[in-house]
RNA sequence: CGGGGUGUAGCACAGUCCGGUUAGUGUACCUGCUUUGGGAGCAGGGGGUCGCGAGUUCGAAUCCCGCCACCCCGACCA
């Protein structure tokens, strides 16, 4: 058992390797028959549904309500919006036949030639048109806007190379699609909800961020600005995390929505829509794991607080389990959520390492020693410290560790990303510099064709064009033609 | 679609080059006893179409041919 750990720990250099080995054994999530999709197991998924409730409940902070598209999307939607169809269509599953039938030749079922659709449909790659072609009929006044509608769902994407979280064929997002009257209002809407994503990232992933542009090559297909949400994973990738897209009036142009405004005239709405997904949960993982597994941050953890009882026999079980039921009542009190793990089919420390590998924040250890003094022994996954204190007000004790963990998570990823960006003032630099990973600052002319020549070269991306930090214009790096600002380049997932 | 690799027990792998007892090791699983403050120990036990198909041979996990699947690297990718 320690070998394999040991295993596991030398592998960290190979970081992809390590990755899906640590998920795995952490019960997260595993690849299933089907091409590139995943299965996620129960404890994965329940840090999923934490990462949901919360955004959830900051959409409707902001005045979002929740509804529901369908899956399939007639062929001929897709293809209103030029270049939308030309950003997904390479993507796509396509359903061709509703029926099956058993050979006639006798070598089992096969699809039925006469059960071929009409039209054939699409498996959602994203909803923005099937979406627009509904709210063409919600809206004819400016009394009607603004719209603003979220979905959770499932979308797939055929992409020729899947990673596990990163890129998988289908995965768990929500997509929000809002109409607006005026394009001031629709941007307003595209900056609030990158704001809203950066705040969840930072406050709740304790997952630092740079908010910015996306050039015009990395666009959202049938976007007029996307804004992203960068991170700097620990093995120096980026990773985008989360986008959002002033549409302007091209969906509404594509699907016909207009509306009457206040001066009785005839106008196309403007649109935005914004987006995170599974993926989310990759960014947790590689942002904060260590060598013994997960690290959670305590308001992402499905539970913050495990107890493993310590005992030689059954009688001090009981007793052990008689203590322990009012300290869960007490944490309970607090908002602070528990498990007891007084199964009696593993050892202690069997547990102790199962639940650093889940990524526990706070671990209790009670034994015989401790009723006997009335003390807990309280570990922390973050630091991986321990320290045996009272058991009277430990409650309180724990309420305080919890923040300080999340505080404590967040600091360290803050400080690895610093120590992990640069300003780069030359190409030769560059070059140099991009093969130790991490974020660069540097100047750029501005045009696509200086972005492809450095993607050919160095394998670079831009991140984004940053929203915040330092302003002052310089010479592109590459032609040292003008520069009105730096740029983030990184490689990227 | 190109380049590389791997298919042997639930999982991880050895054995393949150089064909030869009843196919093996670790782990997991089952039973019993002892253990329990950092992935327990001992004893016993169950589990295999060696990816699929066809061939060579007295004899194939091993050699030849064909096929299939998966993984990694690239192309692709908001």
């Amino acid at each position: 058992m320690a070998k394999e750990l040991k295993e596991l720990t030398s592998r960290a250099k190979d970081y992809s390797q390590w990755y899906q080995d640590l998920v795995i054994k952490a019960d997260l999530a595993e690849n299933s028959a089907v091409r590139g999709c995943m299965v996620i197991k129960p404890y994965g998924f329940a840090i999923w549904e934490k990462m949901q409730r919360q955004l959830d409940d900051m959409f409707k902070e902001a005045g979002h309500v929740n509804a529901y598209f369908p899956l399939f999307i007639p062929k001929s939607y897709l293809s209103r919006e030029a270049d939308h169809v030309e950003g997904f269509a390479k993507e796509c599953a396509v359903v061709t036949h509703y029926r099956l039938k058993n050979d006639p030749e006798g070598s089992g079922l096969i699809v039925d030639p006469e059960a071929k659709l009409e039209e054939e449909l699409v498996v959602r790659p994203t909803s923005e048109t099937i979406i627009w072609s509904t709210y063409k009929n919600w809206i004819q006044s400016y009394r009607d806007l603004p719209i603003l509608v979220n979905q959770w769902a499932n979308v797939v994407r055929w992409e020729m190379r899947t990673r596990l979280f990163l890129r998988t064929t289908e995965f768990l997002w929500q997509e929000g699609h809002t109409a607006h009257a005026t394009k001031e209002e629709a941007i307003a809407e595209t900056e609030q909800m990158i704001n809203v994503y950066a705040e969840f990232a930072e406050k709740y992933m304790a997952m630092p961020v740079v908010k910015g542009f996306k050039t015009e090559s990395e666009r959202f297909a049938g976007a007029e600005e996307t804004y992203t949400i960068e991170a700097l994973m620990q093995d120096g990738k980026a990773l985008q995390s989360g986008t959002s897209h002033f549409l302007g009036q091209n969906f509404a142009k594509a699907f016909d929505v207009q509306f009457t405004d206040q001066n009785g005239k005839l106008e196309y709405v403007w649109a935005t829509s914004w987006g995170v997904s599974t993926r989310l949960m990759g960014a947790l993982i590689m942002s904060h794991s260590d060598d013994n597994g997960l690290v959670l941050p305590p308001k992402l953890a499905p539970y913050q607080v495990v107890i493993v009882p310590i005992y030689k026999n059954l009688e001090q079980l009981q007793r052990v389990d008689e203590k322990v039921k009012g300290i869960m009542e007490r944490l309970k009190a607090l908002g602070i959520t528990v498990k007891y793990d007084n199964s009696d089919n593993k050892k202690p420390g069997w547990k102790f390492s199962e639940y650093e590998l889940k990524g526990v924040p706070v671990r209790l250890a009670i034994g015989a020693r401790d009723l006997e003094n009335n003390t807990v022994e309280v570990a922390r996954r973050d630091t991986l410290t321990k320290e045996t204190l009272p058991m009277d007000g430990i409650e309180n004790h724990i309420k305080k560790l919890l923040n300080e963990i999340q505080e404590n998570i967040y600091k360290k990823a803050v400080d690895f990303r610093e120590s992990q960006t640069r300003e780069v003032n030359s190409y030769d630099e560059f070059k140099e510099e991009i093969e130790k990973g991490g974020f660069l600052l540097c100047h750029w002319d501005g045009t696509p064709e200086t972005e492809a020549l450095i993607k050919d070269e160095t394998k670079a991306t831009i991140r984004c064009i940053p929203l915040e930090g330092d302003k002052t214009p310089g010479k592109c790096m590459v032609t040292g033609k003008p520069s009105a600002q730096r740029v983030l380049f990184a490689r990227a997932y």
